[in-house]
DNA sequence: TCCCTGTATTTAGACGATTCAATCCGGGGT
DNA sequence: ACCCCGGATTGAATCGTCTAAATACAGGGA
């Protein structure tokens, strides 16, 4: 009688370690030493194994020693916006860790909506992902502490903890000091804030510091405007919206939280024809690449991006590694001002 | 005797559907049929393992599900360049259809690096995701095929396949003479074409066809340039190299296989002093939306990248779906040419 | 009282890789 | 001739979930 090893679709597919061995002419723990202890297997035999698998287009299936292990070797990376070039730094330097660490980083993209974020952490709960790297909408969401107690290691990415995680952030009210500081410095007396949703800690701590500065130099007026995802998009609006006040009341700077707001924010100066910096000033915050090479080139708060995805992951290794004895620990890095055109018209295009 | 139902780390991990079907008093059975039948089970039971699994915060191990189920619910799709967001717009494409499907997508970005791309295929095959959708580096790469024929479908991206894929494309061609036919009828006579790899399809057509316009025309020099990775850091560079040539033999006109190295040219061109257009006419590619955002808006062929994601994965659910008597299609889109300030002189800031 | 029917629930393998205790075997020592 | 040693290999249990087949049970009909 013909035993027929594995699966018996009529097209072929992918074949297990046990069609690997019994071609091989070994048994199945054999072959499986040769794939994670092959010194201890002799020569002979382990060339025989390696062969089979060649021939046989043996592929191990992750899957099914996840689940022997009881631990997974891919990282969830949930970021609120990827097409904001911020973003996609902060995911290289994550990632190139997680490449020395032979691990796996899933990007996600929760758009700033809690809810594609909540399904974002239920499908790599599921995964069982060794770990997961957030900005979370709201740090505060149970959600987040319920994923930590049910064993899920939580690295907060640019956004400072206080309780119950690593963290890795940037100084935001610093950033916002340092933007308000130049503006005020330059003489401007009416200052728009443009960001959002203010309820998202980021957000608000730039406008924190941003209404400090503010507050002491005493004679500034402070308008602030949120909107609900920072976008190019939503900079053009509100940008349209503010371009239209009457110049008595219209603001002669803006701070804005990101640089996408702020490069549609310009767009929509160029539109209406009002001179960056002359008539409005504008300074943007993360620094990202196309900041420099905007209409107008653009100040911007620059924070490092790159840096703080690693930091995280090195985070996120160091907890998953020391397991029980872990202490929590929150990173903080400073924020640079990069002075442009945009801020400035004693500077000339760079 | 006290049985120990489940894992025992002194800190309780995940519990299983055994302590869920314990603690309810009954069998795994049962809480698999209230997970994926309910309806077969009598309402009081129901009833019971789902306050059971509530109170212990059972979830889902998918790894076990997939394992079992042999086919997970998992899409890679590998770009070329996350940082691109012509890409990120594609992932945004092909994420929304996939919501939709119940299926997660896991993006990977390759970084037009035929040693990364590999690692990703590697991992992801290893996965057994249920496929895999790629713009690849190159795509008669034999490993995509040997991915296909051990049982990974797999969609090509941005890139028309010839034979054993589904692909989804833009006629690049196409747009090639688009923006070969506008240049030649501003009247330029010395252009240059600037991209690469030049082994990258995409590339290489992007180039034949502005160089059938430019041999059409016949008094038209066309001179190439060839970069490794198509960034901004790179446009800059060739454009510094560019501006530096002397005013007889340096083009009137460049065409830039993509948006970030036309942006990082147009940087270039504005440090070295020359005016875009007068000097320098540029048109890029994608149309990004940092295009029109750019220190004179940019002229781009727009090639529509959210379609481009969705019908891909599209494809690849056709594909999983039908199994058997599954047909590969081509699916090719038209690109558009957006003419901007920075190829037209007679054109005002938008 | 007994059997039948249909509903509700349980039982017992898979799935594929890993691991550890158990076995096998050839050769050296006594 | 016998035993033991140690390196090489095998076998079986395990991880968590799913499903088909088996069983249990209650109620109705004869």
């Amino acid at each position: 009688m013909t035993r027929i090893y594995g699966r018996d679709r009529g097209t072929m597919a992918t074949p297990s370690i046990k069609e690997v061995a019994h071609r091989a002419g070994v048994s199945v723990g054999t072959v499986s030493n040769v794939l994670n202890r092959p010194w201890i297997v002799a020569p002979a035999t382990r060339q025989r194994v390696q062969d089979s698998i060649r021939a046989l287009g043996f592929v191990r299936n992750e899957a099914a020693r996840h689940l022997r292990a009881g631990k997974s070797r891919t990282v969830g990376l949930v970021v609120l916006d990827v097409a904001n070039p911020f973003f996609t730094d902060l995911a290289e330097g994550a990632e190139a860790l997680a490449y020395e660490h032979d691990t796996v980083v899933m990007l996600c993209n929760s758009k700033t909506d809690p809810v594609r974020e909540g399904h974002h952490l239920d499908q790599l709960e599921q995964q069982r992902v060794m770990g997961i790297l957030i900005t979370p909408f709201d740090s505060n969401d149970p959600r987040l502490t319920a994923l930590v107690s049910r064993g899920t290691p939580v690295v907060l990415v640019d956004r400072a903890a206080d309780r119950g995680f690593c963290s890795v952030s940037v100084d935001d009210q610093l950033g916002g000091r340092l933007a308000g500081n130049h503006l005020i410095e330059s003489g401007h007396r009416r200052i728009a804030f443009i960001g959002g949703p203010f309820t998202m800690q980021q957000v608000s701590d730039r406008m924190a510091g941003f209404a400090a500065t503010v507050e002491r130099a005493g004679d500034v007026e402070l308008q602030r405007y949120e909107v609900g995802v920072m976008g190019v998009v939503e900079g053009r609006a509100i940008g349209e919206k503010i371009a239209a006040l009457p110049p008595r009341s219209r603001p002669t700077a803006a701070f804005l939280a990101n640089d996408l707001l702020a490069l549609g924010f310009l767009q929509a100066m160029s539109v209406a024809g009002l001179q960056v910096p002359r008539e409005m000033a504008i300074v943007g915050y993360d620094d990202i690449d196309f900041a420099r090479a905007a209409a107008v080139p653009l100040s911007s708060v620059r924070q490092p991006a790159e840096m703080l995805g690693r930091s995280a992951m090195e985070l996120l290794q160091e907890e998953v590694e020391a397991a029980e004895q872990h202490r929590h620990r929150q990173v903080i890095f400073q924020p640079d001002l990069i002075v442009r055109e945009s801020s400035d018209h004693t500077r000339r295009r760079v």
